[in-house]
DNA sequence: TGCCCCCTGCAG
DNA sequence: CTGCAGGGGGCA
C-alpha cells in the first residue's frame, strides 16, 4: 500500500483536482468498506484535502469529513466530466484501465463535475464518514506517531533509541512514527547501512543520525517522484500512473540483484515481523 | 514481542 | 499447488 508518499500524491493532485466540486450522492457497494453514515456528504462541497501520516482525509463544508485508509490494496480513481481518467492512488490493478466500476468498487462518489471510485481488491481498507471533529478524533489517528518530518534529530533519535525490538519495525510501528511502511522502512535502512534486524537500543549515535537522514531522504525522494506505484516494471506505463520511486529502489523488491552503486553483493531477501525485508548482507551491519 | 488473521489475486 | 503482496488488529 501506499505509504506516506503516495498517499500524498493523491492528496495533492486530488487538493487541484476536487476543490469545490459538490457531492451530489455517494453510493455504498460495499457495506463493510464504509464505516459511518456516508449520506453526511450528499450536497455538500469539497472544501479541502488532508493527509495524516498514510491517512487521506477529505474535508466537506458544513464541517463533514471523509477519511481513506487504503491499507494495501486503496486506490481513488477520479474520472472527471471529459472521462479522463485523472487521478489515481494506491493499487496496480486493471482497474486503472478498465471499466468503472469494477469488482473491486466499494463506494462511488457521485460529484456534480465528476465520478471518484474507491476501489479495494483485498477489503482492508476502508472509508469513514463523520462530523470533522469525529474524524479528527478517531482513535486509528490519535492513536499515531509523529511523522519523521515532524522530529528532530535530536527528538528522533531519543524515541528511537527507546525499544529493544528490531529497527525495522520501530520504524513500520505507526504508534512510534507514522508514515513509513515496508519499501521506504527497507530502503532508509540501506541507506543509513543499517541491519533491519538489529535492536534499535544497540544503535550507535552516528547510526541514529544517518538514519534519520536516510529516513527523510526515502521519504522526500518518494514523494519527489510521486510516490512507488509497483514493484514491477510492467506497470509503469498503465495509464494515470504517475510514480516512479519505484525506479529508485535501493534494495525493495531486488532480490537476487546486486548491491549497487556500492558493494555489489547480492540483496538477500529475509522475514522480519512477516514481512518480506530486503538488505544488503555485505554493507548493512 | 511474536504469531495469526483479515482478503483477493497473481507469479512461479 | 505454494508463496507472496506498499497494512494493521487481536491474541497469548
Amino acid at each position: 500500500m501506499p505509504e506516506l508518499p503516495e498517499i500524498e500524491t493523491v492528496k495533492l493532485q486530488l487538493e487541484k483536482e476536487l476543490k469545490g466540486f459538490i457531492c451530489k450522492e455517494c453510493e455504498i457497494v460495499k457495506a463493510r468498506s464504509v464505516h459511518g453514515n456516508a449520506g453526511l456528504v450528499n450536497g455538500k462541497k469539497v472544501i479541502g484535502v488532508r493527509r495524516k501520516a498514510k491517512v487521506l482525509i477529505l474535508d466537506f463544508e458544513k464541517g463533514i469529513s471523509a477519511a481513506f485508509h487504503f491499507k494495501m490494496t486503496g486506490q481513488l480513481i477520479l474520472i472527471t466530466g471529459n472521462k479522463k481518467r485523472r487521478v489515481v492512488g494506491g493499487h496496480p490493478t486493471a482497474d486503472f484501465t478498465g471499466e468503472l466500476p469494477s469488482k473491486h468498487t466499494r463506494a462511488i462518489f457521485h460529484f456534480d463535475r465528476g465520478t471518484m471510485y474507491f476501489n479495494d481488491q483485498r477489503l482492508f481498507g476502508w472509508v469513514k464518514f463523520g462530523t470533522t471533529e469525529e474524524i479528527n478524533n478517531m482513535d486509528f489517528l490519535k492513536k499515531l506517531g509523529p511523522e519523521p518530518s515532524e522530529l528532530t534529530e535530536k527528538e528522533f533519535m531519543e524515541k528511537i533509541i527507546k525499544y529493544k525490538k528490531p529497527i525495522k519495525l520501530v520504524l513500520m510501528d505507526q504508534e512510534i512514527l507514522s508514515g513509513m511502511g515496508n519499501i521506504y522502512a527497507n530502503d532508509a535502512l540501506w541507506e543509513a547501512g543499517i541491519d533491519p534486524k538489529r535492536p534499535a537500543n544497540s544503535l550507535t549515535a552516528k547510526q541514529l543520525k544517518a538514519l534519520y537522514r536516510a529516513v527523510i531522504l526515502v521519504l522526500t525522494e518518494g514523494i519527489k517522484y510521486g510516490g512507488a506505484t509497483a514493484a514491477d516494471a510492467k506497470y509503469i506505463n498503465l495509464h494515470g500512473m504517475g510514480g516512479h520511486y519505484q525506479e529508485h529502489f535501493r534494495v525493495y523488491s531486488r532480490v537476487g540483484e546486486p548491491c549497487s552503486n556500492r558493494c555489489g553483493e547480492k540483496i538477500k531477501r529475509i522475514t522480519l515481523g512477516g514481512r518480506g525485508t530486503f538488505l544488503c548482507p555485505k554493507c548493512q551491519q
